[in-house]
DNA sequence: ATTATTTGTGCAATCGTTTGCGAAAATGTT
DNA sequence: AACATTTTCGCAAACGATTGCACAAATAAT
């Protein structure tokens, strides 16, 4: 069916282009006889302005962009959902492109916002990314760009994320407080600065209590993870507390202390970071230091609508954490 | 920074703004000389040229956009994640709504799609559609529609989703294999169609086997679920086999099921349907048979293409149902 | 009845890009 | 040197919506 625009109502009416807009926007000059004509005619025919015309003459855009490496996971899927709600009730629609990890991929996905004229950027860095080059040109050309989760080190961004340090302290003092000594910390992807920051806390905190011994180690994937406290409990000097740095570990970590029929809490106890998702759906539920990214959408979503009003694009922000008790410790 | 246009670029060198285009797209009426001049210029201004204004010229479109109740959980994110995966690959960008299960914000999310005049539409159809007037119309105004997961009854609709009916006969029949003889199911919402097509086949396959007793109940939520399996293995007669329909109600079912110390596989066995990520989380890993939403995603993009490229709009597609074996039956 | 004011509507330009057509300049043909 | 051909480029319209301005008709004021 045929595509109705001003003309086409126009010519319907017998009237002019700009009567027809005008009296659709119900603009002053415009008398109620006509205005009550075009009103029906238009709901009748269904009409819909044409949004790329409407960005074109106003060069205003609805469209915001989100990269991320993969939509789907613990953590992205609701930070999308946070933004896009919160894009929704702002009148903005979200473009999604994922990165898939891969920084060509990534630097295409920045060229068709770019193309696409968005309003504004949210970006979780890939893991491969090396250049900001591309990024600092988005802020040269004034779009408010928020990068979120994966942030770059540079100081003349604007960065919301989860604030490790304060989440890795919260879990070092639940173990730390139940006089745990051997403790078992497991951290993932060396290379990110989440990895750093979260190793970094959690060992300075534990190092001012004495006696206290932390066995750190780094793993990529839930089976690294499993393999690993197999391992580690076939010693005979076992630790009595673990500490997941992700979901990912925590997995891998569960499953193989159910494999090895230890009980949690008594035989081991258990602390994670975690969205919240997957502590729960374990028995005993897990206790864990909450990185919500719900939370953090909407966090960056308000950074986002303030540099949309003309703000500054350097704050560096950060969720508060929470601790969610489960009974793991 | 100002922003590069075709206008911008003809100024600089002193051509008209034809000639700049024809020279972008090597067109062969341009001189080799002139092309070049123009190339570097537009490269070194970061030149990016403005879709908005290519759509309302070309009447056409990259957008696609994609209508979800939610898009966190744990089979939308891996759909969207694939149908993402595939846009990108085929030049096309998506447009990502929710209607948070509400007919409203659905219709509203609709709206937008059609002002933005995608080229294809996605739709999972909220709890609460009751009318498909509107999607009438975008089938009217022929824009691709192509719906999965919920999908209408109707007939002349593009339909993709997973096969129910094949994948709850494979879950029934793995546990008539066993000679279960009592069997507690578990379905979700009761008015969804899905749940009607799992329950209608469950059943129907287990009343073809001598004495099998199946006891049906319906839970909308994981804790209500829980409850259910607490309170069934008060009673003298216990199940010596749980279905689950989906991750929603195996959560509960497994947390029950571990807290009342009941040994999977010895005393009861388990078989779910999922996407895949939580049974493989649970000791012993949960026998599911698969439902994919990546793998719907594939299909759903498979078909919007050749909707696209001129295909009827009436396909009625299901993806293929394995069963992953756990350890779980 | 003439002028001033209000009311209602249309013209035309604009946003950035594409493309058919025409035309100037350069080259080739006798 | 006169003409034909090719090469290279610009003009202008179009996509759909918005908006400053002009202008006609209707009404009010003198």
């Amino acid at each position: 069916m045929e595509v109705i625009t001003l003309k086409r109502i126009s010519q319907v009416l017998g009237l002019s282009i700009s009567t027809v807009s005008r009296a659709l926007k119900n603009h002053p000059d415009i008398s109620q006889n006509t205005k009550t004509r075009v009103h029906e005619l238009a709901n009748s025919l269904d009409y819909e302005p044409n949004i790329n015309a409407i960005s074109l003459r106003s060069k205003k855009n609805n469209l915001i962009g989100l990269i991320v490496p993969t939509i789907s996971g613990f953590f992205y899927d609701s930070f999308i959902s946070a933004v896009e709600n919160e894009c929704r009730k702002n009148g903005y629609t979200l473009l999604i492109l994922q990165s898939g990890n891969n920084a060509e991929q990534e630097k295409e996905s920045l060229k068709i916002c770019r193309q696409n004229r968005v309003t504004g950027l949210f970006v979780c860095l890939s893991t491969n990314t090396t250049s900001m080059d591309a990024f600092l040109k988005v802020k040269d050309a004034d779009i408010p760009l928020v990068f979120f989760d994966k942030v770059p080190d540079q100081q003349n961004f604007n960065k919301v994320s989860i604030d490790d340090a304060a989440a890795s302290k919260f879990a070092a003092n639940l173990i730390l407080k139940k006089k745990h000594k051997e403790i078992l910390a497991i951290f993932g992807n060396e290379k990110l600065s989440i990895t750093k920051t979260r190793y970094y806390t959690f060992n300075e905190v534990c190092s001012n209590t004495k006696d206290v011994v932390v066995d750190n180690n780094y793993c990529s994937t839930s089976d690294e993870a499993k393999a690993l406290v197999k391992k580690i409990f076939t010693k005979k000097k076992k630790p009595t507390a673990i500490f997941c740095m992700s979901d990912e570990i925590l997995i891998g970590v569960v499953k193989a202390i159910q494999e090895l029929k230890i009980n949690i809490p008594n035989e081991v106890a258990i602390v994670a970071m975690s969205d919240g998702m997957l502590p729960k759906m374990i028995t005993p539920e897990i206790t864990y230091v909450e990185t919500s990214g719900y939370k953090l959408g909407l966090l960056a979503f308000e950074q986002m609508l303030k540099c949309i009003n003309g703000a500054e694009g350097n704050a560096n922000l950060f969720t508060s954490s929470v601790v969610v008790d489960g009974g793991s410790i």
